[in-house]
DNA sequence: CGCCTGCTTGAAGCGGTTCAATCGGGGTGG
DNA sequence: CCACCCCGATTGAACCGCTTCAAGCAGGCG
C-alpha cells in the first residue's frame, strides 16, 4: 500500500478515487524486500525502473576515488526513485539501504500507462520531483555555507519535518537510523566533529538520542539555530507553531 | 532561435523536423532581453513561466539571513528554466543574470501544447531536467567533500565542458563571466581564498585568465586534479581525448 | 570470553577565514 | 585632460573551525 505517497500527495488535493486505485494496483504488482545495507543501484549502472519506497530509508551518495563520500539525500517512505530516470544512460550516483526496505517496482510501461490514465497523479509526481530537486539545492547550500552546528541542526529539522508530513512522527520523536559516520557523510563533516556537535545539541537541550530514535524537544529553537526555512520542502502551508516565524 | 538547446538535444538523436519547427515557433513568440545583474525571480516569488536561455549566463542562488550566499548552479544558453516549475507554490531560490540575457518566455499552455505535439522533444526535455538534477548533486559533492583547489578546478571543468557541448568554446578557450566573489559563492569558499587558488592554478599552467575569458591549456591535467568524472553531465559519449581515462 | 562496531575523548595540526590594506584599471565629472 | 572614485583583484598576518591521529570505552553478539 503506497499510503505514505498518497499522504504526501493529499496534503495538497485529494486524489480522485480511480487514480488512487490505479496507483495502488501498480504499487502492489511487484513488491520487493531488501536488507539493511543493500545497494539498490551503483554508480555507473544502468538506471533501474522506477521504485516507490513503501517502508524504510535509503540514501543517495557519491564517492571520490580516495574514499571521501558525500551523502546527497535521503529517500524516505512515500518517495519515488526516480521519475523518468530510465531516460539517462547510466547512474551518476549510487543508492544504498539505511534500514530494511520494502519497495514497489514499477516497470517503465506500467508507469507510462498509469500516468496517462491519471492526470492528477502525474501532476503530483511532477511536483514531487521538483520538491526533490529543491531539497538537493538546499543540501548544496547546507554543506556550502552553513557552519557545522547549523548543518547538523538543519539535517535533523529536515528529517523531522519530512517524516511528519507522512505521519511518521510521534509527538516530538521520530526515527533516526543514521549513525554518526552517515551523519558526517551527509553534512560533509568528520565523524569526530559530528560527535562533538551532537553533544553540543544535547547539552543545549535541543536533542535527545536513544538508539535509532531522536527527540527534538525545542524544534522552534533548533530551527532558529539551523537558519532553517521550511519553504524548500514545498509542503502544504504550515499549521504547526514551530514553523511560523 | 533556440539553436543551443537544439544542439544539446541533438547530441543524442536528431529532432524530427516538425518538432523542431514547433520548438522554434514557440521560442520566437516572446523574446525578452535583460541586463547584467537583473533578477529573473526572487526567493519567495511565485514561479515564473518556463524560460529558455537563448544567450547569456545566469545563476541560481540562495542566501542566509546574515548574508552568506551559495550559488547553486549556472544557467547557460540552451538551458531551460524550469520544466514544470509552475507546479510549485513559491520559489525556494532566486535567479540572477550574470551577463546580459536573451530569453524566450514560454507560457504554460503553450508549453503543454508543444510537449503534447512533440513526443521526442518532451522526452529530451525530461532528460535535460534529470541532467540538471545530476549537476545539482555533483555540486553538493563538490562543496561537501572536495578541497578548495579541487572545487575550483571542478567548476572550471564543468563550465568548459558544458559550453563545449553547445559549441561555445574556441579551442581551449571559453567565456568566464564570473568574478572572484561569484566563484567563491559557487564553491563555498571565501573570496580571498579563491584568489589564492586561482594563482595556484595559473602557476601550475592549468589556467590562463584574461578579462572574462579563460583558457585551460591542460584540461586532462585539470580534470585529474579536480577528480572530475564527466558522467554526471550525461552528454553523449566523449570523443575528446581529455575525457578518456 | 573476546571481538566488532559505533561512540567518545584529547591533542596537535592545517586548511581556509577574517581583517585590513594596497593596488590597478576603467569610467566619470569637473 | 586630469583628478577622483569605485570595483575587483591582490597581499600579509593572525586566527579558528574543523580534521586528523591515536586511544579508550560501551554495548551487543557469536
Amino acid at each position: 500500500m503506497p499510503r505514505y505517497l498518497i499522504r504526501k500527495i493529499e496534503q495538497f488535493t485529494a486524489l480522485p478515487p480511480d487514480e488512487r486505485r490505479n496507483l495502488e494496483a501498480v504499487a502492489r504488482r511487484r513488491v520487493i524486500d531488501l536488507a539493511d545495507g543493500a545497494e539498490l543501484v551503483g554508480e555507473g549502472d544502468r538506471p533501474p525502473g522506477v521504485r516507490l519506497f513503501l517502508e524504510g530509508w535509503a540514501c543517495r551518495y557519491k564517492s571520490l576515488a580516495d574514499g571521501r563520500r558525500q551523502i546527497l539525500g535521503l529517500l524516505l517512505p512515500g518517495d519515488l526513485f526516480d521519475l523518468n530516470l530510465f531516460l539517462l544512460d547510466e547512474m551518476d550516483h549510487a543508492v544504498v539501504a539505511l534500514t530494511p526496505l520494502v519497495l514497489a517496482e514499477i516497470p517503465r510501461d506500467a508507469l507510462e500507462e498509469l500516468l496517462a490514465q491519471s492526470p492528477a497523479l502525474a501532476e503530483a509526481l511532477s511536483r514531487d520531483l521538483l520538491a526533490q530537486i529543491a531539497i538537493q539545492r538546499e543540501w548544496t547550500l547546507n554543506v556550502g555555507r552553513r557552519t557545522a552546528l547549523e548543518r547538523v541542526a538543519h539535517l535533523l529539522c529536515e528529517i523531522f519535518l519530512r517524516l511528519e508530513a507522512i505521519g511518521l512522527t510521534d509527538g516530538r520523536r521520530c526515527a533516526l537510523p543514521l549513525n554518526q559516520a552517515e551523519l558526517a557523510d551527509a553534512t560533509g563533516l568528520s565523524v569526530v566533529h559530528v560527535n562533538r556537535i551532537l553533544q553540543q545539541l544535547r547539552s543545549a537541550g535541543l536533542l535527545h538520542l536513544n538508539g535509532r530514535q531522536m527527540e527534538l524537544p525545542d524544534l522552534a529553537g533548533l530551527r532558529r539555530l539551523a537558519l532553517f526555512n521550511p519553504a524548500y520542502l514545498h509542503r502544504a502551508r504550515p499549521a504547526a507553531d514551530y514553523l511560523r516565524d
